[in-house]
DNA sequence: AAGATGACGCCCG
DNA sequence: CCGGGCGCCATCT
């Protein structure tokens, strides 16, 4: 049976361990829908018992607005994650998805 | 069916 | 760094 597009992807973000951070667009693209970024958030915002707060805008932005953006740093923070004006640095909390097969070539 | 929306991304100036 | 413009795509009006 049919999962959808945003299963694929929940499941995707469930997989970011905590204390790490990843994208929309990686998680779209991770997840097997490449360019879907946007469809992340509804994923998101439908989704239960998802780590939402772990998915930045590109560079580890927060692209949330008003209270959300705030809930977010907060638990973010609470896992350990720095952010530094509205930001993540990716360097350092980027989640690197396990590619989904292929060894490198 | 047509237009508007949005927790997006990327390129350009 | 910031703003502006365009492409993307499921969902809503």
């Amino acid at each position: 049976m049919k999962e959808g597009m945003f299963t694929d992807m929940l499941a995707t973000v469930r997989r970011i361990p905590k204390g790490r951070v990843s994208t929309y667009g990686e998680v779209a693209t991770a997840s097997g829908h490449p360019g879907a970024a946007r469809q992340v958030v509804w994923a998101l915002r439908a989704g239960k018992n998802v780590p939402w707060h772990r998915v930045l805008g590109a560079g580890g932005r927060i692209r949330l607005t008003g209270e959300s953006a705030l809930e977010q740093r907060l638990r973010l923070q609470t896992e350990g994650v720095t952010i530094t004006g509205d930001k993540v640095d990716l360097k350092r909390f980027h989640h690197i998805f396990k590619p989904a097969k292929e060894p490198v070539a």
